[in-house]
Formats: structure tokens, C-alpha cells, sequence
DNA sequence: TTTCACTGTAACATTTATGATTACAGTACC
DNA sequence: GGTACTGTAATCATAAATGTTACAGTGAAA
């Protein structure tokens, strides 16, 4: 999986942590140690879905507009990492019975199981990541 | 994903269509469409387990040593595939309560995700996709 | 009404992951 | 000894992920 999953429950936890004021991308790229432009695409996603609000020009920055507890880490999932539980099917062989139909089994099969891996991650919230980073400090 | 978990499922169902002979990498290879030396080190893996033979030399190849019905995605998955789910963490700020923790918060959960997914996977085995590639074509 | 501090987004560069290819030693059969 | 395989390491090519630059748009404030 790609790092745009982490970088959304980073950018959430930190708004969390800050819920009065404007955060900008500038800061949150420090805490994440990555580039501020990539998380201005990673919150572009979030804010497209409503779970925060943008401001552009000074003072400016973004701010968590749900509750922590409402967004769970499946739907942080379906945002940004969405079928990355798919194994790889190289093009196969048409001749063969096993090469033509092997890359539909599989698909189906793992689409199947990312929604039963939804169901686990739907237990986790903001929230909870919150109160995990905070007691482990 | 990467495609190894792919051509560990390919290749068991081939074997499994022909249980009496050997099968060569070269052949497995081509209705993977890949190269045989990548077969050869995936089956290798698989060979490791005690999930199938090798044999060297002329007339030599792979054949597969259990049943069908004993070989589950999760064992394959397990075998290629193990800790893919788990998001990338670019390392992170531990200046910050949020970037000093993320990490391991994150790496946590999804090491129960993982095994979560694989009381799902754990219901098909190779028997499974032999009999979905069949009715298919 | 100009300047400054932001977001939004596209284009390009760099790094890393993945897979292909080559090479060759080892083994078994003929 | 020749041929047909596996086993494995090393190198090369390609694709994916990420970083960087650039700049237009926006809003606050001097």
C-alpha cells in the first residue's frame, strides 16, 4: 500500500490534536516528513468528502470538521488505498484455461475480502488512533 | 501486492490439472507469461513448505505433493505475500507526539488486520480455484 | 490596492520497487 | 559426454511512488 492511507490518518490525528485553528500543509508536511504538496492532494481527497474544510490565503490552512470518533480508518481506506489488497495478475496466456481465467478468480475473490477487511478496520476510529498516540507517549 | 502471490495460485492449479507428470518452469511460464526464472524462484518458496516436488535434470520439473483441497490462499498468501497490507510509514517527525507514534499505532493494527484477512482467505483453497477456473471457461 | 501567506494543481525529476534477462553451477537421464 | 532440467546470483529495464518546482487563484491585512 502506498503512504497516502498513512499520511490521511497523520493529517487527521494531527487536526484532531488542534481543533481550533488553521493547520497548513507546511506544518503537517513537518510533522509527516514528507512533501507539503503531497499532503495538499492527500487532504484535497478528504475535503472533497467533508470530513475537513480548507482556507486559502493567509491565515489560512485546514480544519477537521467531523467529530474523530465518526471517521473510521475503512473509510480513510476506501479514500485513498482502495483495491491496493489486489494481488498483481500479469497478463496470462489466452490459450491456456488456467491463464485465461485466473486473473477474474482472484479479483473477485479479493474484492470480496477487502470489504471483510472493511469490517475490521470499521471498528477503528480518529479517535481511537488519538487516544493510542497520546498513551504510548 | 506484488505478482508472486499470482503465480504461486497459477502455478498449483496447473499442477493440479496435471498431477502425474512434471511440469517444467518453462511451461508454467508461459501460461503465467512471465519468465521462468521467476517461476522457478516462487516455486522454490513453495518447495520450502513441502507443498510440491522438484526434480533436476531431463524429464524433471514440479509436480505438486498435497491435495488440492489442502493448500488455502492463506498459506500462499502467508508464503509471498506476508505484511503487504500494511501501509507505508515514511519515517516521521519525533519531534511530534503524532510522528514519534504513528508508526507503530498504524503497524498494529494491521498486523491484526492481516490476520483477520486471513481467517477470510483461509476458506479457499486450491481446490477451490481449479473448480471456479473450470466452470468459467 | 498591493503585498504576503496560504491552497490547488500540473509538470517534471528522482528514487525505489518490481520484474526481465543473462549467466552459470549443479543434477539427472540418456 | 551431451542434453534438459533446477537453483541462484548478478545485472539491467521498466514501472510506481514520491519529491520538487512552478505558478495561478484566494483572502487577509497593511
Amino acid at each position: 500500500m502506498n503512504s497516502d492511507f498513512t499520511l490521511a490518518v497523520h493529517s487527521l490525528t494531527l487536526l484532531s490534536l488542534l481543533p481550533d485553528r488553521m493547520s497548513t500543509s507546511d506544518a503537517i508536511a513537518e510533522s509527516a516528513c514528507v512533501h507539503p504538496v503531497r499532503i495538499r492532494k492527500v487532504l484535497g481527497l478528504l475535503k472533497k468528502q467533508g470530513f475537513i474544510q480548507s482556507r486559502e490565503g493567509t491565515g489560512g490552512g485546514f480544519v477537521f470538521t467531523k467529530e474523530p470518533s465518526e471517521v473510521s480508518l475503512w473509510d480513510l481506506y476506501q479514500l485513498t488505498a482502495n483495491g491496493t489488497i489486489q494481488p498483481k495478475c500479469p497478463k496470462s496466456n489466452h490459450e491456456c484455461i488456467v491463464g485465461s481465467n485466473m486473473k477474474h478468480v482472484l479479483t473477485s475473490i479479493f474484492e470480496d475480502g477487502e470489504e471483510y477487511l472493511g469490517s475490521f478496520l470499521n471498528q477503528y476510529t480518529i479517535q481511537d488512533i488519538v487516544k493510542q498516540v497520546k498513551q504510548e507517549s
